[in-house]
DNA sequence: ATGAAAGCGCTAACAA
DNA sequence: TTGTTAGCGCTTTCAT
């Protein structure tokens, strides 16, 4: 089926020298060789389009070289940017490692018995575990049974963990407004349910944050939205409502995209100006076309994570019993016209 | 560093049978053992906390049971939806393959002499291309001098690809807009250039369709935006004056979300009411959150996408030299309320 | 039903 | 500067 892989042996038959010889010049050590028998090898290798093999490598060094990524098919538990995916990849290129990736549908993994085959295998040094909320008991006890290094990423845990400082963040952001006049702010999250505990701690800190920065100033913290609204699917209606009031909101900070949007199509339909009449801000990634409007946010620093991640792993790898403080990555606010003075009301 | 992993030979050790014997009870063909025999190796490995490893299978093998994703670190030359990942890793499960992904800076990729990872080695079976436009020349030189099985997504090749048939949707979605009654339909694409032929397939198709469909119907096509206007950031505004036209559409197709969200928000600017005097459509996949509006759209099939490349890879992996015809994907429309007939003008 | 022997492609230690 | 020897963990074939 599959043609046979050119091997070092063929190499070195070719060119009349040893295997070894053959392998020291394709290796890390080749200057210990001589020029020209090293230019004899590599031009026969590639000649012959040698390729080395992983597994070969692995089996005698004990190192996979891989990475694997540990995802859950639910995508609200696993949200998987698309910088997340290249900030890991840069940095595993920058150690010449390879990235597995296995998403775990949860009710698989929940049903005794099914273990993931990057579990079940040697197939990889260390885990970068993206189950960023809900995390399943059985996701926990597996990491547990089969000891492998691991770093969870965009979590909050007790060690192990990367994760973009929302708190800080929303801290800025809230003192930002505030210092651009604003008093009547307003937190938005169409994301999170009225009555549960938000997901992910990013639904909890932005919040807390926020609501800590208006009371030290002086100000009282007023919450939109629930998932309960959003799936009434009338959002923006909602918005429109509220925009309407004396008392509305001279400026609003989303959870996310979506609130922002959803804030500036409500307050279009309440005939609000952005930003004369009202600064829209939010925390996103900056990936999201979303309506083709810029608006002022906190970027979520998803391509540092993944990096940061890396290199932990690669620390975590080679001190397996070392754990490594919580790392938290800090947000850039993007300026954008969303954002100005409150109105003179 | 790394704990050494338990192997079949301490396994064998602890319960007095040959290496071999253990081999087989955890295989496939554990059932011509004893039951007694397995069960005792079974436990023994479970409780040393065996793991088969998988460099050891894919050396004695040849076969590495891996498949590679492809993929350009510039973001619109490799879509990386999140549900395409989750359909290749569903069929790959069925396989008992994992995957492994490899972001390629294009810089890199061009400058001779940088081969990626996973071309340079024997680390996977096959290849999964998600260079969906613009391919990179030095790309497909690679592939061919790497000869591996190779099936590339979303992407119109002469053989071994598959991709959704946008164009077949384009054409359903512009016929029903017509059997709606609508006859001023205008298609909005604000993600290609104007002067450019679009980057990906599907902004040629989409647009070829709809404009066949309204000619054979005897109505004139309409086609709005461009990435030029985009760049000049107002496209809402653009968007809100044409709809106060007296020669306005009574409905648009959106190239994808982002111009369906657009008109709505112009549309509101303007004072128009969806679906009561504007009809929006568009083609996306449904993981977008958007601005909480749910909009009739065609569904870009990505899972069906990805479990598609998966079985056809697995196909030429068995036979390498057999050129796959094209595999296009049907999408499904999802229905919502921004559509209806159109307002008497 | 179980065991023995061979070898996949590579690297590390040592020898020449 | 180059070659020798050994063995990583597994499967396959053949023998018992």
């Amino acid at each position: 089926m599959l043609p046979k892989p050119v091997t070092m042996t063929q190499v070195a038959r070719e060119t009349g020298l040893s295997r070894q010889t053959v392998g020291l010049a394709l290796g890390e050590r080749a200057h210990l060789l001589k020029p020209e028998t090293r230019e004899r090898v590599l031009r026969a290798a590639s000649t012959l389009g040698y390729r080395r093999s992983g597994s070969a490598v692995a089996m005698r060094t004990g190192r996979t070289n891989c990475f694997a990524l540990l995802l859950s098919t639910i995508g609200s538990r696993s949200i998987l940017p698309r910088w997340l995916v290249d900030g890991i990849q840069q940095a595993m290129r920058e150690h010449d490692l390879h990235l597995a990736v296995e998403s775990l549908p949860d009710e698989q993994l929940t049903s005794e018995g099914h273990v993931p085959k990057l579990l079940r295998e040697v197939a990889c040094d260390g885990l970068l575990i993206n189950y960023n909320a809900q995390v399943p008991q059985r996701m926990i006890d597996l990491i547990g049974e089969y000891v492998l290094p691991a770093i969870w990423l965009n979590s909050k845990q007790d060690a192990d963990c990367v994760y973009p400082d929302d708190y800080a963040a929303a801290e800025k952001l809230t003192q930002r407004l505030i210092g651009l006049g604003h008093q009547r702010i307003a937190y938005v999250d169409y994301t999170h349910s009225a009555h549960e505990v938000p997901w992910h701690y990013s639904g909890i800190d932005r919040l807390a944050a926020y609501e800590q920065v208006m009371m030290d100033a002086g100000l009282s913290p007023q919450r939109l939205g629930s998932r309960e609204i959003r799936e009434q699917g009338s959002i923006w209606q909602h918005m429109a409502e509220h925009m309407k009031r004396d008392d509305r909101p001279t400026a609003v900070i989303g959870y996310c995209g979506m609130e922002a949007r959803a804030c500036l199509h409500g307050g279009l339909a309440s005939g609000l100006a952005v930003p004369r009449d009202l600064s829209v801000t939010c925390f996103d990634n900056s990936s999201d076309q979303g309506i083709g409007i810029d608006i002022a946010c906190c970027i979520i620093p998803d391509a540092i994570v993944g990096k940061a991640g890396v290199e932990m792993l690669q620390q975590k790898v080679n001190q397996p019993n070392k754990l490594l403080s919580p790392h938290r990555i800090e947000l850039q606010f993007k300026e954008a016209d969303t954002l100005d003075v409150p109105p003179t009301l």
